[in-house]
Order: structure tokens, then sequence, then C-alpha cells
RNA sequence: GGGGGAGUCGCAUAGUGGCAAUUGCAACAGACUGUAAAUCUGUCCUCGGAUGAGUUCGGUGGUUCGAGUCCACCUUCCCCCA
């Protein structure tokens, strides 16, 4: 896998940068629509992949590995070949699901014991086991396995957790060396910092995650109940000692804004449900600002969903359409906002990028904070 | 003409002596950040808010400390027999 830098802003620690996979090029930033069970919620590829122009997608170890399962991923050919995603994939690794599956999960030194949200049958989650099932899944970006920790634990937690990932990412690392690709692509490790929202044990994984020399680095525990300007911070902080000449993708954040300021200090990949499960219930993101289409204001207003949007759904339908849809609980309406809003996060990350390579990023971004951020 | 049943906050429902009154739908608003989410929460008689006040269960009157609930009459609707 390979990275390379196009253009750096001189106002800010933005950067364009190209990475290489063997499904293709991605240009960073990117945001990475989220597709956790193999599927983009109510989109079909080919408009992700068409519409959106999305470049790689995400799917999630834990639940593909409950449904449908390895078996069936492998006798598929990996999980490219099931769903029909010819470009990138990354996997997260369950570590998110340790931290949101509280109660149904139990920790130890060896792994996460969990028990399925399906059927309540009980699993064990090791580095080993995460590392194999994901190269059972085949993504070309495999995330170790960690523990996602809380906003709001303690110092002491946030440490002993920060350890204990450190620790399981060396037994990822073993694992990732000892084993092949199965479906005859390569595969990348991306480790990942936590450290909370304590400056020293950020400093502290960042230093420990950017001495294993991987193809890329995460970092995650973020936008899990911090302040927003705590979030920003954190970055800051671990971007000044993640490797400049790797990508640093930012986990699970976030909203058109976040996007703009994880860009702006330094972040070149990004993911979110946001996107498409807010969509789902009802909101789309603009150029303009925040909508609520089920709000009785856009009635009457037959104006297309978005006139800038990059999408054929934004010119197709209009406002009041799409909040009838909503309104009456038709299933196209879902579909219509979640495509139009991964349209959306797509074409804020290629204008970022456009703007670091013209040179003229901040000023850009400047302008679009206000108005993205903004209730209509 | 005779017999039986029913009128509850937009609609549908619960309630048979302590009730501003059940539940569902609808309506309106909010939340959502590596997806246990096509989900969840709140409001939904009036008084800006209230553990507060006022006014309510077809209508009028009555019994009772207390009535949506019991009684009388009136009224509207439905069913059956003529």
């Amino acid at each position: 896998m390979q990275f390379s830098l196009t253009a750096n802003d001189s106002k800010s620690a933005a950067r364009a940068g190209l990475l290489e996979t063997d499904h293709g090029s991605i240009e960073t930033p990117i945001f990475m629509p989220v597709g956790t069970v193999g599927s983009v919620k109510a989109c079909h590829i080919r408009d992700v992949h068409d519409e959106v122009k999305a470049q790689i997608i995400l799917g999630n170890t834990y639940h593909l590995y409950l449904r449908p399962g390895l078996e069936v991923l492998e006798a598929a050919g990996g999980l490219h070949r099931f769903n029909g995603w010819d470009r990138a994939i990354l996997t997260d690794s369950g570590g998110f699901q340790v931290f949101s599956l509280t109660g149904i999960r139990k920790m130890k030194e060896e792994g996460v014991e969990f028990q399925s949200h399906i059927d309540g049958s009980r699993h064990l989650f090791t580095p080993e086991r995460v590392m194999d099932i994901e190269r059972s899944i085949g993504a070309d970006i495999m995330m170790a396995f960690d523990e996602c920790t809380p906003g709001t634990s303690d110092y002491h937690y946030a440490k002993q957790s920060m350890e204990r990932t450190h620790r399981w990412l060396d037994r990822c690392v073993k694992r990732f060396s000892e084993t092949e690709p199965k479906y005859g692509y390569r595969q990348a490790l991306f480790p990942i910092v936590q450290g909370c929202v304590y400056r020293d044990l950020r400093m502290q994984s960042a230093e420990y995650i950017a001495s294993k020399g991987a193809d890329g680095n995460a970092i995650g525990g973020l936008a899990v109940g911090e302040p927003t300007e705590t979030m920003y911070e954190m970055i800051e902080l671990v971007n000044t000692i993640l490797p400049k000449d790797k990508p640093r993708y930012l986990m699970g954040v976030g909203t058109p804004a976040n996007l703009l300021e994880g860009i702006s200090r330094g972040v070149d990949m990004f993911d979110c449900v946001m996107p498409t499960r807010n969509g789902r219930n009802g909101m789309i993101f603009t150029s303009e600002g925040i909508i609520n289409l089920r709000n009785e204001k856009w009635k009457d207003d037959f104006s297309p969903v978005d006139p800038d949007g990059g999408t054929f759904v934004d010119v197709q339908y209009s406002k009041a359409y799409l909040r009838h849809l909503f309104i009456a609980g038709e299933i196209l309406g879902p579909m219509i906002a979640s495509l139009h809003n991964l349209g959306f996060y797509l074409w804020l990350v290629r204008e970022a990028r456009r703007h670091i390579i013209a040179g003229d990023f901040a000023i850009w971004r400047d302008a679009m904070l206000p108005k993205v951020s903004r209730r209509l």
C-alpha cells in the first residue's frame, strides 16, 4: 500500500494525498461510507459507486462474523465478491462494539467475550481471532483490535485501557505477519491511537502506534462523549506525532464541520454513520445547512432537495416530496436522503482536496464552516 | 310502532364511585458521530413553564364527602323485529 502527498496547505496542517490499494486509488482527504453488514444501508452499490463516487467503504468484523458468517464470506471469495463493491474496503475490528455493546460483553486480557445481539450466543474475540476474521473478509485495510475508550473515562481507566490496546496491537501485528491474504491482493493493518482526553496518554499512544511503522494510522476513541473542542485538541496533538508520510484516519467522525476541522488538523480519512443514519431518520446535510425533512415548513417547498448536490436524487426530487415520503413512512425517503447525504459528504471532501491543491483551503473552509452547521 | 346497544381530549380505544382520564394511530418537535437504529425521546384540553391553577368524558338535572362511572329526563347514532 502506497501513500503519497500531493499538496500541503500553507495555513493549516491540511494535506492532499493519494493512497493506492489493490482495489484502486483513494484521493485524500476522503470520507468512507459505512457499510456495517456489507451494505451501505438503503443504498445500491451502483449508486455509492457512480453517484456518491465513494472510493472506499467500511465493513464491520463483528457484524459480518455473526452474519452471514465466515463460511459464506470465504465461499463467496471475500466481501468484495460478495457485495459487488470492487473498490477498496476497510473493516473495523469490533473495537467499537467493545464500546457500544456494554452489558453483553466481558473484557479480559485475552480478549473480549461477546454475546451476540442477534441470538445471545457467546463468542470470544481475541486480537488473533480478529486478524483471522479480517483476512477472511478480505478488507484492503484491516483495523487492529482495540478498545474504544469512552470519552468520560477517568485517567486510571483510560491508561489501563490504552495499555491493553497496545498489548493487543502487538498481538495483532504478530498474527498479521504470520498470515497471508486469502484472495490474492494485499491487505494493510492500521493500528489505533487511544488515550481518551488525556494529553500525556494520547502522546504516549501516538508514539507507540507510530513506532509500528504501519501503512496508515488511526485515531480512535473520539466523538464518544467528550466536548468537541477537546476532540480537536486531541487530533491536533496526536497528529504532531503520527508520521506525516502515512495516511491518518480519524475513526467514526463526524459532522460536516468535524470533517473540515479534522482536515485542517491533518486528518486524511474519515468514516461516520451520520450521513446514512441521520438520512434514514429524515435529516439531510447540504452546503447551505442542515434540514430536518419531517418539519412542517417543507410541506410545500417544491424546490430541489439540493440544487448544488451532485447526485441525481438532488435534482430529481423536491423537498416537499421527500418530506411526504418520510411522513408517509415510504422506504424511498430514507433511500433518497442517504444517497444525498453521502453525495454531499463526498462532495465536501473533494472540494476540500481541490482547495488544498489550489492553495486557498483556509479561505474556503472559513466560508463553509458556518454554512454547513446552520439549521435551516 | 316494539326491542336492544352506544355517544370519552383529531380518529380509534380503555375506564363500572377517588381521574386531567388508558392504549394505538395521526399531528408537532427533538436526538442521532469506527450502526444492537427504516431507530429512540418529548409534547399532544387551556393557562408561555410548573410537584401549580382552571375547565372536561352528548345535554340538563339529581344521588354522593366525591360522578366519565349510579338515577331521571332530553338528544344523536347503530342493530334487530314489525
